[in-house]
RNA sequence: GCCGGGAUAGGGUAGCUUGGUUAUCCUAGGGGACUGUGGAUCCCUUGACUCGGGUUCAAAUCUCGGUCCCGGCCCCA
């Protein structure tokens, strides 16, 4: 037997139903925010997604080459894509461009909760201006989104690259050094963060107002404290916010997201019922159309786990039940599988989510399967009935039945349904 | 890449410590009984020891390795 692939799943119907479900809430909540959906392949050149995120990616990048020895990757995000695609063939559309887009993506790593290697984002962009209002546009969508699927334990931590870089910078760090300093930062390692700084000169008094900075973390309040330009745009992004309703935020200056091309506001959610592998959307501002050959534009944009959203909101009790059919079509008798045949067809081309026995079942059996797989109604065709040219419309949840003239069978079962 | 726990019909399980006839039970799937109306009941039936090597007269059981799953570390664009 053949076994799928490491990682990766299948999705069986009621599943899939599921999955469906929430990704046409996320799709229609990002369209009230006015941004509209694009697709980019699913495999491009590797070039792409390391001149992005550096070489060391190549380790956890499904990296092949074709036939023609071309070097192609799938894609491990979709950020790369997205702003690749607007370099190639966007450029020159009206600003701000708003687009939003979900798919797979690809990463060679260990499986374990809420980690696959091949797994789900639902993720947008905004390019346009360095500003707070679109920093806040992006992360009320981010929010909105989140909320609608009906999740309710989470959090939103918005922070802000600048304020660390610039500390770090002021107190001696150099300038090739501060990536690593702020990855440990990022990871709550002072220990290590402090014998960087250390090494680097910086005073004892710095060290601790560096570290002071990362633990800022609470409402808008908190950033009286935050001294200078960042601390005032951060300001203004909070304001907006809080104009626009979007109260579940906090602002946490320890949010770094490590990555050397975010340029100011960074913002994480997490779920904290998911353990190890909590994070569910990660996102900030960014250049990065001038690394694939456009002319430097500012962005905003996130991505949102997929699969560790669903599994938080599964986590949280919330359940899905399958639609199942609207009519199930049955016959009392053998000869009258043609009618049956005609009438179902009738209905599904009314647009009626409707079936018809193919096992050759008797009557009994067929009523028992139509029951058990959820139809709501089921359609009985038997002699006695056409000879008034009429069907049985029985309601399966509660066994009521009425006999329906077959000219007037489509209206009627629209009105039921 | 590292540490730990696992894998028995489509799903859920018993058996494994102490090797021994036809591998347990529930559920599901297919058929039938109930001759024009249901998720009930009864009967029949389909279907599994993750894969490969080793020990042994004999392996689901002991042993080694692979694969996959689960939890965690690393990583997380």
């Amino acid at each position: 037997m053949i076994q799928r692939p490491r990682g990766t799943r299948d999705f069986l119907p009621d599943e899939m139903e599921r999955r469906r479900h929430y990704e046409s809430v996320l799709r229609d909540t990002a369209e009230t925010f006015g941004f509209r959906e694009v697709q980019t392949p699913i495999f491009e050149e590797a070039e792409l997604f390391i001149l992005r995120s550096g070489p060391n990616i190549l380790n956890e990048l499904y990296a092949f080459k074709d036939k023609g020895d071309r070097d192609l990757a799938l894609r491990p995000e979709m950020t790369a894509s997205a702003m690749r695609m607007f370099v190639n063939g966007m450029s020159n559309e009206p600003r701000p461009i708003k687009m939003f887009y979900f798919g797979q993506c690809f990463r060679y790593e260990r499986p374990q909760s809420g980690r696959y290697r091949e797994f789900f984002q639902f993720g947008a962009e905004l390019i346009g201006n360095a500003n707070p209002e679109t920093d806040a546009e992006v992360i009320a969508m981010a929010a909105a989104l989140i909320a609608s699927l009906g999740l309710e334990g989470y959090r939103i931590r918005i922070g802000h690259i600048g304020v660390l870089r610039q500390k770090l910078s002021q107190a001696g760090v150099p300038s090739e050094r501060t990536a690593e300093v702020l990855q440990r930062l990022d990871k709550k390692m002072y220990d290590e963060a402090e014998s960087m700084m250390r090494g680097c000169g910086v005073s004892d008094e710095q060290i601790a107002e560096v570290f002071r900075l990362t633990e800022t973390v609470g409402g808008k309040e908190v950033l009286s404290e935050v001294p200078g330009e960042a601390g005032e745009y951060l300001s203004r992004v909070v304001d907006i916010l809080e104009a626009m309703g979007v109260a579940d935020i906090e602002v946490d200056l320890g949010v770094v997201r490590g990555l050397d091309y975010y340029t100011g506001m960074v913002f994480e959610a997490e779920a904290p019922s998911l353990g190890a592998e909590k994070q569910i959307c990660g996102g900030g501002s960014y250049t990065l159309s001038e690394l694939f050959g456009g002319e430097k534009v500012f962005s905003t944009g996130f991505a949102i786990g997929f699969d560790r959203i669903l599994l938080a909101l599964e986590n949280e009790g919330r359940t899905h039940s399958p639609r199942g059919l609207d009519a199930y079509v049955v016959t009392a008798s053998e000869d009258l599988r043609l009618k049956a045949s005609s009438i179902v067809s009738e209905l599904r081309g009314n647009g009626i989510r409707a079936d018809i026995d193919l096992m050759g079942r008797k009557m009994s059996k067929a009523m028992k399967h139509a029951a058990s797989s959820g139809a709501r109604y089921a359609v009985i065709l038997g002699t006695r009935e056409l000879e008034t040219d009429s069907v049985t419309v029985r309601d399966l949840s509660t066994g009521e039945q009425e006999l329906v003239g077959i000219p007037d069978l489509v209206s009627r079962m629209k009105d039921h349904l």
